[in-house]
DNA sequence: TTATTGGGTTAGTGTTTACTAACTTTAGAC
DNA sequence: GTCTAAAGTTAGTAAACACTAACCCAATAA
């Protein structure tokens, strides 16, 4: 899935409405204001409003596994490449914070198959790392063994979520790196051996 | 805030639109079609669109609430009415899967202030909540101690919201009350004292 | 008996939306 | 230098939207 660099301005002319006012912020007429064009100018580089939207998560999509998998490739401790893994994420939405939005817009999403198709892969594939992950480090013992990897994977994405939410509920106005720090202290805790 | 037969009614309707197809799939036609009433008949009873999605936010933080405080008012250990308060939750959601999208459109009402007001305000009471069952649990030594309560209520309601969109994405076609107790599970395993 | 009011109706309005038709300009290949 | 095609333009359209005007009717209270 190669873009154009028209295509590419496009879709962040597209993820900066959405993280202004949301979804409903997109319309093709605010969409060209923003970039400078006309609206049938966008017609000549999508096809119609949905591939627009379906765009921005792929290309949101692409630029996360790019990111990750530099993590993944380096020889920490299974604890440290979380550590690291919840940094980057933080630190990416701290920078970007438009896309917040969209990641937050799965119910707005729903309503077409092809998107919430996306939305799913999206999450698959970050919870499926981070299981992978949370092997690695039972096996290298920097993770405690007595816990399904795929239930702590649902509590360390649900609570790097949730914090994200706050701080998106709350207009921005907290450090979110800083919280994040925090509650990777939290999870730190949480994932060592509990024998003293 | 009281409402009519007629405002549930239409409170309802409006409920299952938005979970069928997200709150896009909630228009004055719809809505109408559904009850089985005309569009105009709506505006005898909610004075425009905007205070029928706020009523349906405010119906079901008043449901929640009066779910809610029977819990509190029992005489559990601090991690009995957590393991309460996530069973009552897991069950509410599993026999309204259509309040799961409202609570989960967070993102749709953020163009409107009252609105996210509102959401805002749902999330804070049960965080509140939360963190004051879980200062209970420490003091009366049912959950350990060396944690922060704001922290540890990130976590449980993070993983509890993680779980129920995963039921969502994934068309509500798991058992969510069977998840939510594995949930639980190890939630209880992390709030225990890890003095061996 | 009559007046009022709550709650329904039909018909319609202005606005916004995504999108198209048809034309023009620009840039590079030959 | 001309041809072609990509990428822009103006002007417009049908459909969907939230909402209103004006009317009707039944229950009830004076």
């Amino acid at each position: 899935m190669d873009f154009t660099k028209r295509q590419i301005e496009i879709i962040t002319a597209a993820t900066e409405l959405i993280g202004e006012k949301g979804l409903q912020n997109l319309t093709t007429k605010n969409l060209a204001a923003k970039i400078g064009f006309s609206e049938p100018a966008l017609y000549r580089h999508f096809k119609n409003k949905t591939s627009i939207i379906q765009s921005v998560l792929v290309y949101y999509r692409l630029q996360m596994k790019s990111g990750i998998e530099k993590i993944m490739t380096n020889n920490d401790l299974g604890a440290d490449k979380i550590q690291r893994l919840m940094e980057f994420q933080f630190n990416h939405f701290s920078k970007n914070p438009a896309v917040v939005m969209v990641i937050f817009s799965e119910t707005s999403f729903q309503y077409d198959e092809q998107l919430s198709k996306i939305v799913l892969s999206i999450l698959t594939q970050k919870k499926t790392l981070l299981e992978n992950i949370i092997q690695l480090g039972q096996k290298d013992k920097s993770i405690r063994a007595d816990f399904e990897p795929s239930q702590l994977a649902d509590i360390i994405m649900g609570s790097m979520r949730f914090t994200i939410l706050r701080w998106r509920l709350n207009n921005f106005d907290f450090n979110l790196t800083k919280e994040g720090d925090k509650l990777w202290d939290t999870i730190r805790k949480i994932l060592k051996c509990p024998k003293k």
